[in-house]
RNA sequence: GGCAACGUGGCCGAGCGGCUAGGCGAGGGACUGCAAAUCCCUUUUACGGCGGUUCGAAUCCGCCCGUUGCCUCCA
């Protein structure tokens, strides 16, 4: 099956086609670590932890870079008011990072290097550019010289003539141009310094990329990705950079995911309208923040607000239930019946559409509807075998199938449902860490659930509804099924 | 101001030349001791406005209106 992705250079959809099959190479734009990521950062995470499962679904060798950018002006700053050094800061966050990749169910990257670590190669980077023209020194700062690379602009769709007329950016003495960028500032007193050849100073933002792909994956990549706040300058800064010194295409495809949105807004640091991950994963089982992101287009914008977040659970628990069911099925009465099960069938059409969908641009909403359309089949048999009060070995057997074909592939591509286990209800990361004294409760529960049914057996259901109501109240909700009653917290 | 997107039914959100997206909500029904959950049915001028291309447009083109992003650190 081929695979179409939009290519932000080209501004097109394009067939997927590698350098070096089955062999992939992806790099995208980590998190600068001066605090914890937010909900924006956390969909960028998903996105591109998706696609690399899904490539790694269809077959492809993935080799997956994602950086951590540890020094900066922020990490510095956020180290001065603390009187704390840039590398505690950094250490600090990267900690918490990781903390929030494990609550999200993002798979850590196969090589996850940090700038401080890549000194060396910067400075190599940054010298090939001096050598071949590209770049300056000026002052004990080294730009690079956007004139000297007439391309500049080609994934921004911009020219050099328009941004100098719109040019905010701050002069400085010491450019050539006002749109030349820092390759390497010179430290200031106080500063994290380093020693080069222009004298003690620190890498600017673009080079770290450039240089921590050619040492990790190599001078032309398959895919590069990144919020669409990096298309400029930062990821143009990067082909500037790359393409020049090499001459040859940087990244075969640029992958840019919108960007997450509160009341239209963009979720920021500065506008302060942001919601960290941690908070939403404390409040939310990890699975319905991946629900959320993956019911939206990749390259939409996404508006995040709690009222969605409520909305994406229940969507959650319609799928939950439909899995759950298999195991109370099982307990009812079967019989044989002639021929193979229509259920068969549409869970064939199931995997065949939703890797379709997937292969269109990483269309996760189509593809999540094709779940849905799935979801609502397993609906019907279950109806339908309450009703009659039983259920064919062929029925059971296709429902199973579906069951299985859902967790594989939800598990696999999307990241969701890895801690499912059908003896076992899902819970939150809170309730998790609660989990441990709770067996007693859980045992006291079915032992109330026990009382209710002999209670309603003797029809004495002001009983059964006093039990059910003390439940409720303390956050336990019962449902009665022919199979036996179910229960969840809320 | 420049550049780039986007405007779909009560809300969210796919589709991007002809064929039911899907989710959430609301109303009705089935089921239930009553619930809950689930399923079924309904929510049928849905495609910002005005022109144009076409046998046919939400889907292509033009203009207008509106929203957003980037142009400064940013996933």
């Amino acid at each position: 099956m081929s695979l179409r992705i939009y290519n932000t250079l080209s501004g097109k959809l394009e067939e997927f086609v590698p350098i070096d099959p089955p062999r992939v190479t992806i790099y995208t734009c980590g998190v600068t670590v001066y605090d914890d990521s937010h909900v924006g950062h956390g969909r960028s995470l998903i996105v591109f932890d998706v696609f690399r499962r899904f490539l790694e679904h269809m077959g492809y060798r993935v080799r997956f870079v994602r950086n951590f950018t540890d020094v900066d002006d922020k990490i510095i700053n956020r180290a001065r008011e603390e009187c704390a050094h840039f590398m505690n800061i950094a250490n600090r966050y990267i900690a918490s990072y990781y903390i929030d990749m494990e609550n999200i169910r993002v798979k850590p990257a196969d090589v996850e290097p940090r700038v401080t670590e890549h000194i060396q190669e910067i400075i190599e980077v940054i010298r090939g550019l001096i050598e071949k023209g590209y770049a300056y020194e000026s002052g004990g700062d080294v730009y690079f010289s956007v004139e000297s690379f007439p391309e500049y602009g080609k994934l921004s769709k911009r020219n050099v003539e328009e941004l100098e007329v719109g040019a905010r950016i701050e002069p400085s003495e010491r450019k050539r141009n006002p749109l030349d960028f820092a390759l390497w500032k010179s430290a200031k007193a106080g500063e994290p310094a380093w020693d080069s050849p222009w004298g003690p100073g620190r890498p600017g933002w673009h080079t770290e990329c450039v240089a921590m792909v050619f040492k990790h994956l190599g001078e032309v990549i398959d895919i590069h990705g990144g919020g669409l706040d990096l298309v400029f300058p930062h990821h143009e800064n990067e082909i500037a950079q790359a393409e020049a010194l090499t001459g040859k295409p940087f990244a075969r495809y640029w992958v840019h995911n919108g960007l997450v949105t509160v009341g239209g807004q963009k979720m920021s640091k500065s506008l302060g309208n942001y919601v960290t991950l941690r908070e939403v994963y404390t409040k939310y089982h990890p699975d319905i923040l991946r629900l959320l992101v993956l019911f939206t287009h990749y390259r939409s914008p996404l508006d995040f607000s709690w009222e969605k977040m409520e909305e994406t659970k229940r969507a959650y628990e319609r799928l939950l239930s439909a899995l759950e069911e298999l195991e109370l099925l099982k307990k009812l009465p079967t019989y044989e019946e002639k021929g193979t099960h229509p259920l068969f069938e549409r869970i064939k059409e199931f995997e065949e559409e939703f890797f379709k969908s997937l292969s269109d641009d990483f269309n996760t909403p189509e593809a999540l509807a094709k779940v849905y359309s799935l979801v609502s089949e397993l609906g019907k048999v279950k109806n339908r075998a309450y009703s009659e009060g039983k259920i064919s070995v062929q029925e059971l057997s296709a429902y199973e199938t579906a069951v299985n074909s859902l967790l594989k592939n939800l598990r696999g591509v999307f990241g969701l449902l890895e801690d499912y286990k059908p003896e076992c209800e899902v819970k939150t990361v809170v309730q998790r860490e609660l989990a441990a004294g709770e067996v007693l409760d859980e045992k006291l529960v079915e032992l109330l659930i026990e009382v209710r049914d002999m209670a309603r057996k003797e029809k004495a259901f002001q009983i059964a509804d006093r039990i059910r109501d003390g439940l409720k109240d303390v956050g336990i909700a019962l449902e009665d099924t022919p199979a036996g009653t179910k229960w969840k917290r809320f």
